[in-house]
RNA sequence: GGACGAUUAGCUCAGUUGGUUAGAGCGCUACAUUGACAUUGUAGAGGUCAGAGGUUCGAAUCCUCUAUCGUCCACCA
């Protein structure tokens, strides 16, 4: 058979694009070209605000090696790529641009339409980008179905569940209080604010000099807009009070009408014991405020601070269109004329900024668009709090098929707690890019609706939808649901519920509940069945990457030096679910060896051509100690790597291979195989990489089909069959493959008595275990260790053999060793006796090592079958999963 | 204040549900070198598994407490 020539090292830039762009051409990505039973995975849509970064790799690695190996599994395997247009964090991305270019106020100067064009191109422009970098990781996803959460058909599905949800009752406008960010000129959602530690001063005052309590605030100028002053109901300072009314003039418009009112949530220790209460601009004053109002005692609410972050009129007419802070100064000026200031102290203070924006949010009372978490969903009984607890913990309906598992573990925990203070989702936003609520307005009349209703002089809703309400569609969204003619697609009857789901922690409530919410409400399905948590990845010194610290690193940058393939282990490889773990080229390099090293394995594997015979014809009884303990040391990898997937231990599969390939295959029975050739040798080894291969694929894709096409000379790796142990049983002999295990130990300790005495090593001095043949070898450790200590009878040394040039045979017990590529034969042997005394005093270590080898002579088979029964219970947990589903 | 992590070799981290002698990668030291591979090979040094108690035949692993670091949530009016 005619070869060509292999280089000498694997040259990642000569394959991985031809190759993407055959695996896209072979269709295998599209599930409609596989057979077998779906598995579906949906892309977290990356947000079109720019560029990949090192956590997208992440991401696209963890999704594509599950993908990956469902589809070697045998599975109809789904990816769907998508992106997100990430509604504030685009709009303010631009404008930030817009404005560095010289626009100062981009929404007024160029208007709703002139501003949603330039966000348009620079999102379009974000995307083209974003889907040729995920191409360039690999990931082997369907892109005949790809998404984008503000393409036409995802619109109409937000449309549509928006609606449907209005129609149930579920989704309200109300004047509550809110998040608003001034610089933003929009609301954010409790989830959208990073707390930031400041410092500020604490301000202890009584509004007038007969007021009986004393407050503290560090916002003076909100108090223009107090109506109550909350005690703890027990503090007996204060009893008497409650209840009571008073009527202070602090220079607002009107005179405040105070209430002294008891609450819970106060804290006597902290302060006076007292609070005073401004339900229009903090978000806890607002909730005593809808309690003293269910409780039918209600306090009065006064917004002093607009949208500007400019005084209102109601904060009096000296105040009127101040800024706060300029009000604040000019408030606590007053205080002190009027000698009502007690203390001013210097506090550190932590207050909610925007995400996006940046800046201080103010909390203001404003008309807005909620989803209510609190009512029963009709036709189910059950409100969507009680829903999102269920799944995670019973199952949707008690049905434990349809119950999410969450990996790890640890997060159920921190989900149920954070479930229990969910609040109402505010879902309006003032910005304009997102999808527009689709609700008009007609004098007092109101109008939700699919599209706008007949007739004159109807105005659509100026807000936007938050962000998360399309996203958390995503998972039905993608496979083409858009409304009730839609709602039995076949691609959602076939892939939803989704089977995995990937996420970092720090969206994990953010985005997770609303999927679940989401397929809950409209399709009564759980989103996903299983949902994996990882961390996020920190550079060399665990700081995090970002743009503000300079330390971001292009994943494109690190490809074109390393290869592909190199960065996904590196991304895979030591990194456990849901720790934080750090990037650093070490150890993308060490991945880059092992690429390598792999190459090289297959270049000698196949350098002498390819043998057409499989390992099945091979007599079990015609294979050395060495043949042996590969075949054993394959199926335990197989098995355990199997294992590891299956419980998506995937830095644990890619150690458990790397040991195989490298220790086990490349220095043992590469080595091995260098001086005892046999014709079993070849296809065991031929059989072994191609195993190899396959286990690999998911994690270093390019290298795999590469070896696959250019030196096993086959094609579509990609769908080729996951190793099956069965094959291998036969040949798993105890005592064989126990025996090369006890070689080892022999060979090493010669190796280290050799070191000790400081003898110079021949020229590749290497050994092997050669079986007596056609004997019923019975290890006995007393037997080796006696002839090691005597140096008698059963120790002898030959000159040659037949098989090797300048090989030494060492006998012991019924053992052959083979020392090989002595130079000197006789001097060797000399060396040799000198070797065996040094082991011989160092009997110590000897007999532990081989006491050791006791328990590993017992193994081989019992290790297989306990593999195989852990992974049978594995797989059939989730196969009965798989059937309680299917017959609902 | 509440919750959740982490603490293992010089560095970065594994450790599969308690099991014989605690592992890997990188780094370091010594040695080797023409045919699979220097992106290499062989060997070596290096750990009181944060600390203290407890459970157990047996603990890095389970329990309690302490210390240090980190994250999230709530919050200081």
């Amino acid at each position: 058979m005619e070869k060509k020539e292999i280089a000498k090292s694997y040259d990642f830039k000569e394959f991985e694009d031809i190759i993407y762009h055959q695996w896209e051409t072979s269709g295998y990505f599209n599930p409609d070209n596989l057979s077998g039973e779906p598995y579906t995975i949906m892309m977290p849509p990356p947000n079109v605000t720019g560029v990949l970064h090192l956590g997208h790799a992440l991401e696209n690695s963890l999704m594509d090696v599950m993908a990956r190996y469902q589809r070697l599994l045998g599975k109809k395997v789904l990816l769907v790529p998508g992106t997100d247009h990430a509604a504030i964090a685009t709009q303010a991305k631009v404008e930030k641009m817009l404005m560095a270019g010289g626009i100062t106020n981009p929404r007024a100067e160029l208007g709703r339409e002139g501003l949603l064009i330039k966000v348009r191109e620079y999102a379009e422009q974000s995307k083209a980008t974003i889907i040729s970098q995920i191409r360039k990781m690999g990931t082997s996803c369907d892109w005949s179905r790809l998404a984008y959460t503000f393409d036409e058909v995802r619109s109409k599905a937000v449309n549509e569940v928006f609606v449907r949800m209005y129609n149930d009752g579920l989704i309200y406008r109300g004047y509550r209080v809110v998040n608003w960010s001034v610089i933003g000129q929009s609301t954010c959602s409790d989830d959208e604010l990073n707390h930031v530690d400041r410092e500020a001063k604490l301000y202890t005052f009584k509004y007038s000099q007969d007021f009986p309590i004393t407050i503290a605030t560090t916002r003076p100028e909100t108090k223009l807009g107090d109506t109550a002053v909350a005690v703890h109901p027990a503090d007996e300072r204060y009893q008497r009070f409650i209840g009571q009314t008073f009527t202070v003039d602090v220079g607002a418009a009107t005179p405040l009408e105070i209430k002294i009112i008891a609450d819970e949530s106060v804290d006597p220790k902290f302060g006076t014991g007292a609070l005073g209460v401004t339900p229009a601009h903090s978000m806890v004053d607002y909730e005593m405020y809808v309690k003293q109002k269910t409780l039918g005692t209600p306090i009065g609410m006064v917004a002093v601070i607009d949208q500007f972050g400019k005084m209102t009129e109601a904060a009096g007419q000296e105040y009127t269109g101040l800024s706060v802070l300029v009000a604040r100064e000019k408030f606590v000026g007053w205080l002190k004329e009027q000698g009502l200031l007690i203390a001013e102290e210097d506090i550190t203070q932590s207050v909610g900024t925007s995400d996006r924006f940046g800046d201080v949010v103010e909390s203001l009372p404003m008309t807005q668009w909620f989803v209510d978490v609190n009512k029963p969903i009709p036709g189910k009984d059950k409100n969507i709090k009680e829903l999102l607890i269920e799944v995670l913990a019973i199952g949707h309906n008690g049905d434990a098929g349809q119950k999410i598992e969450v990996t790890p573990t640890r997060y159920e925990k921190i989900y149920f707690n954070w479930i229990n203070q969910l609040r109402d989702w505010c879902i309006s936003r003032q910005i304009w890019w997102g999808h527009r609520i689709p609700v008009w307005y007609r004098g007092g009349e109101q109008y939700c609706g699919l599209t706008a209703p007949e007739g004159e002089g109807w105005q659509q809703d100026e807000d936007t939808l938050d962000t998360w309400f399309s996203s958390g569609m995503w998972t039905f969204s993608t496979l083409g649901w858009s409304g009730f003619e839609f709602d039995k697609t076949n691609d959602l009857k076939t892939f939803h519920p989704t089977s995995w789901m990937q996420m970092g922690y720090e969206i994990f409530f953010l985005w997770m509940i609303r999927m679940i919410l989401m397929s809950l409400y409209t399709l009564n399905e759980i989103p996903f069945k299983q949902v994996y948590i990882h961390g996020m990845l920190r550079d060399a010194s665990g700081k995090k990457f970002s743009k503000s610290s300079g330390n971001n690193i292009d994943p494109l940058e690190v490809v074109a030096q390393y290869g592909t393939d190199a960065l996904r282990f590196s991304l895979l490889n030591g990194v456990t679910p849901g720790n934080d773990s750090r990037f650093y080229l070490e150890k993308v390099e060490a991945g880059r060896n092992l690429v390598n090293k792999l190459w090289n394995i297959a270049r000698y594997i196949t350098s002498s051509g390819l043998s057409k015979v499989d390992i099945l014809s091979i007599s079990p009884e015609t294979l050395s100690a060495a043949d042996c303990w590969i075949l054993h040391q394959a199926a335990k990898t197989i098995l355990q790597v199997s294992r590891d997937m299956e419980a998506c231990r995937f830095s644990q599969a890619c150690e458990t291979l790397r040991q195989f390939t490298w220790d086990d295959l490349a220095d043992w029975y590469l080595e091995a195989s260098k001086f005892e050739k046999s014709e079993a040798k070849q296809i065991i080894l031929q059989r072994i990489l191609s195993d190899l291969l396959i286990l690999w694929h998911p994690f270093m894709p390019f290298v795999t089909e590469a070896i696959w096409q250019e030196m096993l000379l086959q094609k579509d790796l990609i769908i080729s069959q996951w190793p099956n142990i069965d094959d291998y049983k036969q040949f798993i002999v105890d005592e064989k493959a126990a025996q090369f295990e006890l070689a080892k130990v022999i060979i090493i300790a010669i190796r280290n008595a050799r070191s000790e005495h400081r003898v110079e090593p021949s020229r590749k001095l290497e050994a092997i275990i050669h079986a007596t043949e056609n004997k019923d070898v019975i290890i006995n450790q007393l037997e080796i260790i006696t002839a090691l200590r005597t140096g008698l009878g059963k120790v002898e040394f030959s000159e040659k053999t037949e098989k090797v040039e300048n090989a030494i045979l060492v006998s012991i017990g019924s053992i052959e060793i083979y020392l090989i590529g002595a130079i000197d034969a006789e001097k060797e042997k000399v060396r040799l006796e000198k070797d065996l005394a040094a082991i011989i005093k160092r009997k110590d270590l000897l007999s532990i090592k081989l006491s050791n080898q006791e328990f590993i002579a017992k193994a081989p088979a019992a290790i297989i079958a306990i593999e195989q029964q852990k992974l049978a219970v594995l797989r059939n947990e989730q196969s009965q999963i798989e059937a309680q589903l299917s017959s609902l």
